[in-house]
DNA sequence: TATTGTTATACTCTATAACTATA
DNA sequence: TATAGTTATAGAGTATAACAATA
C-alpha cells in the first residue's frame, strides 16, 4: 500500500507529495468512517445520490467519474445495506432510478459530520492561511484544464474577447 | 480511470480534490515522460537509485515505500532497458546492489528536466503565492504525523502504538 | 534463525466487451 | 440502431506466503 516511506529525493516531487497526501487522507478518513460501516467511496456515492433530483445509475456514474459497470456494484453494495434502492424509471424503463432510503439519508448526515471532522483534523497541522490556499489550489488543479477560448475558424480572427467559460 | 467528472457535491471534499489533483498530475507527467519511454514510477526509481550511496533492492524499496517483491519487477524493468544493473554485494552476498548505467544516468538527467517542466506547467494556473503555499502544505501533509513530543513512558499504557511499518 | 531476492499467488480496483431489455 | 443495466473477464498494481541462498 505504499506506506509512508522516507522522503529523501522524493519529497521534492509534486507527484510524490500529491500521492502521499492523498494516501494519508484516504487512510485517515477510512479510519474515521469505519465505525459507520462506510468508506470514502460509499460516502461519495451517498452524497451524489442525495441530490434533489433523482438520478439514474448512469447519471450518478457520470457525476462520480466511474464506468456504469462499476456503478452496478456500488449500488449493489448500498442496496445490500438498505441504504439505497433501485426502482425502474416509469418514464424510461431502461433506467434504474436510485434513491436513498431513510436509513441512507440518516447515515449520510452522520457520515458527513464525521468526514468534516476528519478533514479538520487532517488539516489541523497547517496554518489557517495555508489550509485555505491549499483548498483553493486543489480546486483549481482538480478541475478540468479550462476550455481555453478556442479561436473559432473563420470567426474572431484577432484578439480574444476573453470571456471566461463556465 | 475516474476521468474528470462534474464537480457538484464532490468538489467541496478534500478526498475528491486530492484524488483528482493527483490523477490529473499523474496523467500530465506520464504524457510528458512518454517520449522518453518512462513513467513517473520509473523516474522515481531512477532518482532513488542515483543516490551517492549504492543501494540494495531492499533499501531502495524502503525508500520508495514498496514491498521488496514489487522492487524485483521495477528493477527487472530498468535492467531490461539497460538503465540499471544488479551486482551481487561482495560484503553481503544476499544483497543485490543496483546501480544506474551511464545510459540510466543520462536519461535521468533528461527526465528530471522534463518532470520539472511538467510540474511548472501543471502549477501555472495558480498565483505564485498559492503555488508556494500548496507545496508547503503538501510537504506537511504527505509526511508522517509528527512524532509528537511524546510524554514519559510509564504513562499512556493503553492507547494504540500505531501500526508501524516494516 | 533472520534477511534478501525471487516466484507464485491472490486481492483490489476498474475498465472493456458482450448480452438483455428497452427505446 | 442506440442506450441502460448487467455480467464476465481482463489488466494494472501491489501485497502475502513460501522457498533458496546466505548470514
Amino acid at each position: 500500500m505504499t506506506s509512508d516511506a522516507s522522503p529523501g529525493v522524493l519529497s521534492a516531487r509534486l507527484g510524490y507529495l500529491l500521492k502521499h497526501a492523498q494516501l494519508r487522507y484516504a487512510r485517515a478518513s477510512a479510519r474515521a468512517l469505519e465505525p459507520l460501516g462506510l468508506d470514502g467511496r460509499d460516502l461519495a456515492v451517498l452524497a451524489v445520490l442525495a441530490a434533489d433530483v433523482p438520478l439514474s445509475q448512469q447519471e450518478a456514474a457520470d457525476l462520480l467519474g466511474v464506468d456504469r459497470s462499476t456503478m452496478v456494484s456500488l449500488v449493489d453494495s448500498l442496496e445490500a445495506r438498505t441504504l439505497a434502492r433501485r426502482r425502474r424509471s416509469p418514464a424510461d424503463r431502461r433506467k434504474n432510478i436510485v434513491q436513498l432510503t431513510e436509513r441512507g439519508r440518516t447515515l449520510l448526515r452522520r457520515a458527513e459530520r464525521v468526514r468534516e471532522d476528519a478533514e479538520r483534523r487532517f488539516l489541523a497541522p497547517l496554518p489557517a492561511a495555508e489550509a485555505d490556499a491549499l483548498l483553493r489550489a486543489l480546486r483549481t488543479l482538480a478541475a478540468d484544464p479550462e476550455p481555453e477560448p478556442e479561436a473559432d475558424p473563420g470567426a474572431d480572427p484577432g484578439s480574444g474577447s476573453g470571456s471566461r467559460g463556465r
